[in-house]
DNA sequence: AGCACGCCGACT
DNA sequence: GTCGGCGTGCTC
């Protein structure tokens, strides 16, 4: 996590014009979309002249044999040498396209993670944009009557069809596009018509303003709640003592972390500013956006990968204009324009799905924490399981803390056991007293949850006779085994093979499932509890649009089975879910990422709290093998927080984050050779540099060595100063993109790695 | 990233 | 004899 002192010092770092007082620019420096570290310079298009209001503008320009469009990042008065400089070949903005504090953000950003301007400038514009068209003026397009309308052509339309019906709507009211996109199918062909007849004209009006949202719908916050609420609410823009400031909402499951956020937001609404929610990927369901629009009608805008560019293009535009909208939305939401914004939301904010895993490897986490204090406001972190680098911060009194400790509506907290395993037989999975428990809880009347964290029939396919285990060729990994339809796929890279009917290496025919998927479960629970619904949610499962409210609405009001993976640890609410069993505990207990148990500790806590949401208490058992792994033990009498605290002195004595900051050099190519070759030349590269303030460790082959056909290898850099890495990177990664082995890789910088793989 | 230039195999 | 494989080099 990145703190207060470290922006500052980046943030000055932040000019972008050469100098001040030179007399003449004549060299606009122009920032590409691509990887390559530094901007290009360019003569002015003929006949003009530039001056600094040129900079954060696009202009396309010839490039090579191509032509782009890029952003004039700065000005200066000279060329650098005495290289020929092309000419630029148009201005497209007269203005700057970004707001001031995302320029600056933008430019902390490429600055912080080391990453070429021009693709971090890129992330924060949709498509079309990119490509150099005109952003949308704020406003929208209005429909209505013509004042010389020739009476003769509307006598002439027929009764009853579109253009006629259009053409009554009309009277006397002018109607947006998006007003007519609900109202009347077709409209468009219609007001086409329309219009050739000279009838009705189309116009641009000034932005909507939405209706304010309703006043509180009747929820009445608890003492907790309110206290949250007044916390942050003393910080907001126009309060007196309105700035920055990092809340940590730290509240258990169901203790309505969710009514905080509802009832800020809508006092942000109705003083006519923007605020974003940032949600994890999973948890931006139609449920949660519909809970949303209940509370503040239509200014709740959502934000994801899987927008249209249309919709995409007319929300940018919108926030842009400074509309008073809620934006809901996954992580690259926090690059999008704030220029009104009154507050940071970021919910879960121990999540994984923060961290950009490609590309410019950003955590949207930390990036809303540089904007909140750019933009002088609260930012908003909400979890019950809040990540070890927050609740170190907020141990420093960095962050201020508000806790949520009840449960909505008097539900007590789950009771945890642990299920010891050891020598019971398990039948497909499930020991015998957790089967038991199932079918209590089934005849009792409650629904249960049977978590396990792989999806497919079996994670193997596995040869009785010889051993062999069928494997992805392209990533030296087990395939996993599915039955609907019959296959094996890597759920690494993706690949499938059909079912071998013999073992490819004996012949023989003793081929079987090894180990327990969600697949399996369901056929195995559906078969020894014939008379409940068993239902499986995964990604397989769930294919398609509201797939999961679907199946969950299916079962949530009767005695019924789950079986599920992580898509269940969160977001849907399920009342009558009174028993979780937990599988696959002891895989999290042994991996090698320092995250690993952080990660198993959060998952577990979230799954658990899944049940007993309504009146009776709920129960989870967790099966394993290691009942006394200092791990589960310490979870369960400490709880989260206890588990936490030695979480942290662990990571304090071995040097870790958040008490030493990492940087992570990964390489990948068909031969281990080649990246070996290339982390070596970077590695002596940076040796001048190393020493007392940073480590490189030695060059290894990642925790996955071989993925998708390409083997991999990596470099971690370590520094206990920030500062210290920092410096170190801002030497050492412009040389890598000229090194003699760059070629031959594919190569990527990851500051702040949330996985070591 | 693209795109050109540049040297070695199977085809009209 | 050519079309085309992708190695490598460059783009203000």
């Amino acid at each position: 996590m990145i703190h207060r002192d470290s922006l500052h010092g980046s943030a000055a770092a932040a000019g972008l014009v050469e100098d001040g007082h030179s007399p003449a620019a004549t060299v606009l420096q122009v920032a590409l979309a691509l990887p390559l570290p530094s901007p290009f310079d360019y003569l002015p298009p003929a006949g003009q002249t530039i001056n600094r209001h040129w900079i954060g503008c696009r202009v396309e320009v010839p490039f090579g044999p191509r032509r782009l469009i890029g952003m004039v990042v700065g000005v200066s008065a000279r060329p650098p040498g005495d290289r020929r400089l092309r000419q630029a070949l148009r201005r497209i903005d007269q203005q700057p396209l970004l707001p001031d504090e995302l320029w600056h953000t933008l430019h902390w950003m490429a600055d912080y993670y080391h990453a070429p301007w021009g693709e971090v400038l890129a992330l924060a514009q949709p498509a079309g944009l990119r490509q150099g068209d005109t952003p949308e003026s704020p406003g929208r397009w209005v429909w209505r009557r013509c004042d010389n309308a020739d009476h003769h052509a509307v006598q002439r339309l027929r009764r009853g069809a579109l253009p006629e019906q259009l053409w009554q709507r009309l009277e006397a009211v002018e109607l947006d596009e998006d007003e007519l996109d609900t109202r009347l199918e077709g409209w468009r062909g219609a007001a086409r018509r329309l219009q050739a007849l000279g009838l009705v004209e189309r116009l641009r009006r000034a932005a909507s303003s939405l209706p304010p949202p309703q006043a509180s719908a009747g929820f009445t916050l608890n003492d907790e709640q309110q206290a949250a609420v007044d916390a942050v609410r003393a910080r907001l823009p126009g309060a007196a003592n309105a700035g920055f400031q990092t809340f940590l909402l730290d509240g258990i499951t169901g203790s309505g972390k969710t009514e905080v956020y509802l009832e800020l937001l809508a006092e942000v609404l109705a003083s006519g500013r923007q605020a974003v929610v940032l949600v994890p990927e999973i948890a931006l369901t139609p449920q949660t956006v519909r809970r949303f629009r209940r509370r503040l009608g239509e200014a709740v805008l959502v934000w994801h990968s899987g927008l249209a560019e249309g919709e995409r293009r007319k929300t940018w535009a919108r926030l842009a204009a400074a509309e008073p909208l809620v934006l809901v939305g996954t992580r690259s939401a926090v690059l999008l324009p704030l220029p009104g914004a009154a507050l940071i939301v970021i919910d879960e904010e121990h999540d994984g799905s923060y961290k950009q895993q490609d590309g410019v490897r950003y955590s949207a986490r930390d990036l809303a924490l540089v904007r909140a204090q750019a933009l002088g406001l609260p930012v908003l972190l909400g979890s019950a399981t809040p990540c070890l680098e927050t609740l170190a911060q907020a141990q420093r009194g960095r962050y201020q803390t508000l806790r949520l400790r009840t449960r909505a509506g008097g539900a007590r907290p789950p009771q945890v056991e642990v299920l010891d395993v050891r020598k019971q037989t398990l039948q497909e999975g499930l020991a015998a007293p957790a089967l038991a428990a199932i079918r209590r809880t089934l005849e009792g009347g409650g629904q249960v949850l049977v978590f396990r964290n792989r999806r497919g029939y079996a994670p193997a396919l596995l040869c009785h006779d010889c051993g062999f285990v069928a494997q992805c060729a392209r990533c030296d990994r087990p395939m996993t085994l599915h039955r609907a339809p019959p296959r094996l796929e890597c759920h690494h890279c993706g690949a499938q093979a059909r079912l071998p009917a013999a073992c490819p290496d004996c012949q023989g025919l003793a081929l079987q499932p090894q180990g327990i998927g969600t697949e399996r479960l369901q056929d195995s629970l559906t078969q020894m509890f014939p008379q409940y619904p068993v239902l499986r949610i995964d990604r397989d499962s769930t294919r398609g649009k509201d797939a999961v409210e679907r199946l969950l609405s299916e079962s949530a009001t009767r005695p019924s089975i789950l079986v599920g993976t992580q898509m269940l640890a969160k977001g849907h609410d399920l009342p009558l879910l009174q028993l979780v069993v937990v599988l696959g505990v002891d895989d999290g207990l042994h991996s090698i990422d320092f995250r690993a148990p952080e990660r198993l500790a959060q998952l577990l806590i979230q799954v658990a709290g899944r049940a007993g949401r309504a009146q009776r208490p709920g129960h989870v058992l967790l099966q394993t093998h290691h009942p006394q792994h200092p791990f589960l033990t310490g979870l369960l009498s400490g709880g989260y927080r206890q588990f936490a605290e030695q979480a942290l002195a662990e990571r304090q004595a071995l040097g870790l984050p958040p008490y030493a900051h990492l940087a992570l050099l990964r390489a990948e190519a068909q031969s281990p050779s080649a990246w070996r070759e290339f982390l070596q030349q970077a590695r002596d590269q940076a040796a001048a540099w190393l020493g007392q303030q940073v480590d490189a460790s030695a060059i290894l082959p990642a925790p996955m060595p071989k993925r998708a056909g390409y083997s991999r290898g990596q470099l971690l850099l370590s520094a206990a100063q920030r500062p210290a890495l920092q410096a170190l990177l801002k030497r050492w990664v412009p040389t890598l993109y000229d090194l003699p082995g760059v070629r031959k890789v594919r190569w990527s910088l990851d500051v702040d790695p949330s996985e070591l793989g």
